[in-house]
DNA sequence: ATGCCCATTTGCAATGGA
């Protein structure tokens, strides 16, 4: 089963490459993140038409959040559980059942800035809540993924210019902390796992995102921001991890793109 | 030091992204 993550940066604006990218990779199940607009304004027919069924969790104008899949999607869960008053479409999970039942959560973490400062408190709040129901799913003992737009640089070498992210939201202490908390839970960085690092002179860096301005693309000037962890569960069924980087080089691309695993299930 | 972009809004300037 080939898993994807994608932040799509505007449903509306990115329709027509989303649709390029799926007919070429053809992941089995797609979480997409930062739709930009409201449950109404998202398109089915072409997913449709593709084989997937879709579920999303939209916000006007921000956030907002996806799962698409070529199997059927069951007990769906929309926004993290955990505080009631938190509006903010960045959650959702559901369970697809191949040869076996994974469930999947596809994420869209806050990105803090400016930190300090309450938007930076968010983050590290939510990290909090996400921590619980990381907790509550790896109970279960099954597959089980979490998928998305983790707005966190893990180490020095996810970022092409460390120094120039160590005041920011995505790479302070606190944040990297939440992060070890996450692994220290027994979750699994797929790609990392795949692919461990090296010094870059050998390959090209694991970046999923570039920034729109100052040619960061073409300079590779990029972070690793978008990622999957994976349950013991999951993790023992892994076979493949890889980033699509070339989605970044096409016509009106987002500033993410799509990363995805290959699970034996 | 270094190319200030892109998407959205009941819009035409402001906000959020990272």
């Amino acid at each position: 089963m080939k898993i994807a993550t994608f932040n799509i940066n505007g449903i509306k604006a990115r329709l027509p490459a989303l649709l390029d990218w799926l007919d070429e990779a053809k992941p089995d199940v797609a979480v997409l993140q930062e739709l930009k607009s409201v449950d109404e304004g998202v398109p089915h027919e072409p997913f449709e038409e593709r084989g997937y069924a879709i579920e999303t969790h939209g916000q006007k104008s921000f956030n907002g959040v996806a799962i698409l899949s070529k199997l059927p999607l069951e007990d769906v869960v929309r926004g993290l559980p955990g505080d009631e008053s938190d509006e903010q479409a960045r959650w959702i999970e559901a369970t697809v059942a191949g040869e076996r039942a994974v469930r999947i959560c596809g994420l869209y973490l806050p990105n803090g800035n400016p930190a300090p400062g309450p938007k930076y408190d968010y983050k590290l709040a939510w990290l909090e809540r996400m921590e619980a129901r990381v907790k509550e799913l790896l109970a279960l003992e099954e597959p089980v993924l979490f998928a998305g737009d983790y707005n966190i640089i893990p180490q020095p070498e996810d970022a092409a210019k460390p120094q120039a992210w160590i005041d920011d939201a995505l790479f302070l202490p606190e944040t990297r902390k939440a992060w070890r908390r996450l692994l220290a839970l027994g979750l699994t960085d797929a790609l990392r796992a795949v692919h461990p690092h090296r010094p870059p002179a050998e390959r090209l860096r694991d970046f999923t995102f570039w920034d729109y301005q100052a040619g960061a693309w073409d300079r590779d000037n990029g972070i690793r921001i978008d990622h999957l962890l994976l349950s013991p569960q999951a993790a023992d069924l892994l076979e493949d991890a890889q980033i699509d980087r070339a989605i970044r080089g096409r016509v009106k691309p987002s500033d993410h793109v799509p990363v995805w695993i290959e699970l034996a299930a």
